[in-house]
DNA sequence: CCGCTCATGTAACAGGTTACATGATTTA
DNA sequence: TAAATCATGTAACCTGTTACATGAGCGG
């Protein structure tokens, strides 16, 4: 159950609603994990019932109420003992490798549009995680805030996040010239 | 049901039985899908009952009689249906980066053991990858065999499989240098 | 004789996705 | 008046993991 340690370990930032963490995991700017706002509900509602989380009800006067949840003392202990156990190794997992893995016996062409697609996607990612690292460290240098810096976590993971972004657009782009090459040099069957 | 893919372009390199793909998937050559041997018998029955695969009994003197698997015409038309729909965006879940986002609040000297652990992991799979890679195009250069290569898909989905384990481990690389180096700047709670 | 490889599964459970539901306010 | 944002969930379904089961040969 590793949604559980993302969830407290994004609580660790300060107190956060289900709404706003929903939108932190969910909208692209899931650099650490990702998951749909459902399972933040479920996971929080359970947290909260084992005692590892608490949530405080805030009246407001436009909007409906909220609750935003902190960590306790008995979460942070969680976090360490999740902390103590070897991490699983991670896959990729990925329908676009899927296709190019078939790139031999499908049309060239359908897939040089989904290349297209990811590589403008990564770019996306890539420009959003640069403005959040921005953000982070102010008018200090990387190597500056990395050193002094207070909360560096998750400024860390957005590094990861931004180093797979740019892995994601760099390969996409190698694969779509060599396809193209190869559309010059051998043309479709059909056609030849 | 992207598994369901994952096998058909498994297969399109030669025919396999159960326990090969099984091999294939699961012990880290999984270049661009992973999954348990469980779910590929479960998969492999479901697209032979469905007509995109076919499987044939070949009896064995010492061995056990085993069934290989190749893509029917069926099969490619779907791996065909599935390439022209657009490929879902890919995030990052990885166990280790919940861990470093809660850096600030966990004790340093496990996350270093963890990172350690996983850059011995990552450069594993860079020299398997590497091994694989050299194996495929042979003595041709890289940009010769990807050019004029016959079967160019196993070896684009392994350049990512590779450039995504040098991610992880020089990320891993930079993280442990910060970490180290914020250990002697500044002294563990209790002691300083 | 112990453990590994070949070869194939079943059953129970945990985790994740999709669809649906509600209802107020602000912005175009 | 249509769509987006704030705010929270339920229910059904699909996917993935863990544990267990079987049985023969091969290497140390």
């Amino acid at each position: 159950m590793a949604l559980r340690h993302a969830v407290l370990a994004a609580l660790l930032d300060g107190e956060l609603s289900g709404y706003q963490l929903a939108k932190a995991f969910d909208l692209g700017v899931a650099n650490f994990w990702h998951a749909r706002p459902q399972q933040l509900y479920a996971e929080l509602t359970r947290l909260e019932k084992d005692g590892l989380i608490a949530g405080r009800a805030v009246v407001q006067e436009t909007r409906p109420t909220k609750r935003l949840f902190h960590v306790t003392d008995a979460g942070l202990a969680e976090l360490e003992e999740f902390t103590a156990a070897s991490a699983k190794p991670s896959f990729i997992r990925d329908d676009l490798l899927v296709k190019v893995q078939a790139a031999d016996h499908v049309d060239p062409e359908t897939l040089i549009a989904r290349l297209a697609e990811r590589v403008a996607f990564a770019q996306a990612k890539i420009d959003l995680f640069g403005t959040l690292l921005r953000g982070m460290r102010g008018d200090r240098t990387e190597e500056e805030f990395l050193c002094h810096g207070r909360r560096i976590g998750p400024y860390l993971t957005c590094l990861r996040g931004l180093a797979f972004e740019q892995g994601n657009r760099d390969w996409c782009e190698r694969t779509l010239t060599v396809l193209r090459e190869r559309r010059e040099t051998r043309p479709p069957k059909g056609r030849g």
